[in-house]
DNA sequence: GGGGGGATTCGG
DNA sequence: CGAATCCCCCCG
C-alpha cells in the first residue's frame, strides 16, 4: 500500500520526522530508494544547522514549506539533500544520508560513474543525490505532491522499532555541544548505513 | 571585497 | 591523509 506522506506529517521538529523516516522511499529521477540513514537539523537553536545564524538566500528553503527538499552544494563539487521539516518560518530538516538502493540500479551506475556494488551506488549524502540525479535546480522540490519527479514514498515498510541512533557526521569543533547529539538514525544492519561510531539503542 | 571553511568523496 | 573545487557568508 503506497501513499504519498503529509504536510503534516512534516510539519512536526525534525528530530522526531527523522527516524520516521527510515524505511521510507525516496523517488528520484529514473531510480529510487529507501531511506536508511538519515540526520536531524533544527534552525537557529542548532550551532550544526545552516539556519544557525538566522535565514539567508541559501537556506531560504529551510524556513519555509515543510516537506520540501533542500539541497545545497559544497565542496565545490557535491549535493546533499535534505527534507524540510517544522512549521513555515521555523528552520528544520532532516539530511538524508544514505539509502539503499531498490530501482533503476543501472541509471544510478551510469551516474556514479561506472561499474559499482550496490552498497557504492547510496550510502553517502552526495553520493546518494549524484545516483538519484538530484542537483541544486531540485532546491524547494515538493516531496509531498510529487512535482519535479522527486517525492517520498510509504510503502508499507514500518520505521525500525529500535533504530540505530549516533552524533551527526563531519561536524567541525565550533558547533560545539551540538556536536555531542545523538541526531543520526539508520536502519540496524543495513549495509548502506555508514561506518562511524554508533550508539545501539 | 577578501578570506576562511565546508552536513564529502576518492585516490594515493 | 590530502586534493578537488566552488560557493556562501561573516567581517572589515
Amino acid at each position: 500500500m503506497a501513499r504519498l506522506l503529509t504536510r503534516e506529517f512534516f510539519a512536526r521538529e525534525a528530530v522526531i520526522v527523522a527516524p520516521e523516516l527510515l524505511n521510507v522511499v525516496l523517488v528520484g529521477r529514473g531510480a529510487t530508494g529507501r531511506i536508511v540513514e538519515v540526520e536531524a537539523y533544527a534552525g537557529e537553536s542548532d550551532a550544526a544547522s545552516h539556519a544557525f545564524r538566522g535565514p539567508t538566500a541559501r537556506n531560504a528553503t529551510m524556513f519555509g514549506l515543510p516537506g520540501r527538499l533542500y539541497v545545497y552544494f559544497t565542496y565545490g563539487m557535491h549535493h546533499c539533500a535534505n527534507v524540510v521539516c517544522g512549521k513555515v518560518g521555523v528552520a528544520g530538516a532532516v539530511l538524508v544520508r544514505a539509502l539503499a538502493p531498490l530501482d533503476g540500479l543501472e541509471t544510478m551506475r551510469r551516474r556514479r560513474g561506472g561499474a559499482k556494488a550496490p552498497r557504492e551506488l547510496c550510502s553517502g549524502p552526495a553520493k546518494l543525490c549524484q545516483a538519484l540525479g538530484i542537483a541544486g535546480v531540485d532546491d524547494g522540490a515538493d516531496l509531498v505532491t510529487g512535482e519535479g519527479g522527486l517525492a517520498l514514498v510509504d510503502d508499507g515498510t514500518p520505521a525500525p522499532d529500535d533504530p540505530w541512533c549516533g552524533r551527526r557526521v563531519g561536524l567541525s569543533a565550533r558547533v560545539g555541544g551540538a556536536g555531542a547529539l545523538l541526531w543520526r538514525f539508520a536502519v540496524p544492519g543495513d549495509p548502506n548505513v555508514s561506518r562511524h561510531a554508533w550508539r545501539v539503542e
